[in-house]
DNA sequence: GTGGCTGCAAACATTTTGCATAACT
DNA sequence: AGTTATGCAAAATGTTTGCAGCCAC
């Protein structure tokens, strides 16, 4: 994971300002651990900074994303999207229709399905998106079945 | 897959009605065997039936995913959801960046994945949504990397 | 000082919904 | 005949964009 005070490197290095509502979008991110929609961080945003547009936030990530600094997602049968950090090794997620829970799974199968498709069929892969959904351990267990 | 004549069973046995929109969305659906936007999905149905509304299309196709006979999905970084009947066996979507096509992937993967989780985490899955953004093999072949 | 970035509001694209009418069963 | 599904138009939702002014460099 990118380390905290880096984001104003990062920007600066690429030639990109460092302006509030990129710093306090970095910083939700940061501290949620992923999984927000772009109104979330809007409002957590909020909480620091009243004045970020909803527009801003939505351009912050945008120029995360492009510089490979965030990663968007749309989970399951979500209507909106969903923002995490970066991740250094490839995971997917975990879906729990029960609790609504978002797991982040990592393991191997990113890197083998991968390996598969170079191997076996001379495709090169960009970019996974595996998003599985069912029902998690604790919720068999609660509900007992 | 399901067999053409069918629908109207197939609905019928459940207790919905067989209509026009109904028919012309299974219809091209049939045809076109997969990923088409809504919009795309009307269009073609106004070759055959030209009073056929978009809302018809939508909820059809929110029938038809009830009933578990089409399956929606989110290819990349697509603006619109693509539609495809149901397929009996497990796959995943190959998206090629550079001529764009959709491949279909049959194969273990996504049962293995799912063996894995129960397994290995005792998550029981519904569900899961792999798709792959990347280079095809015609393409690097074609640009030459 | 200058150009990139912001806030705001308005546009956009996709999907959903309310309601009177049509049409399956 | 009864009631489910449709067409139409309007709303809802999520995201993008044009533009005048602001602020990081």
């Amino acid at each position: 994971m990118v380390d905290e005070q880096d984001i104003a490197e990062l920007l600066r290095e690429r030639g990109h300002r460092v302006t509030r509502p990129r710093r306090a979008v970095w910083d939700v991110l940061r501290r949620a651990g992923g999984h927000l929609t772009a109104e979330e961080i809007a409002e957590r945003v909020h909480g620091d900074q009243p004045g970020v547009n909803l527009a801003s936030v939505y351009r912050s990530l945008a120029l995360f994303s492009e510089l490979s600094l965030a990663r968007e997602s749309r989970l399951g049968d979500a209507e909106a999207s969903r923002w995490e950090l970066a991740h250094p090794d490839e995971h997917f997620h975990l879906v729990c229709q029960r609790c609504g829970d978002v797991d982040h799974h990592v393991g191997t199968v990113v890197a083998e399905v991968r390996e598969h498709l170079r191997r076996g069929h001379g495709f090169l892969t960009d970019d996974i998106e595996l998003t599985v959904t069912g029902t998690c351990a604790d919720c068999i267990a609660a509900t007992g079945a």
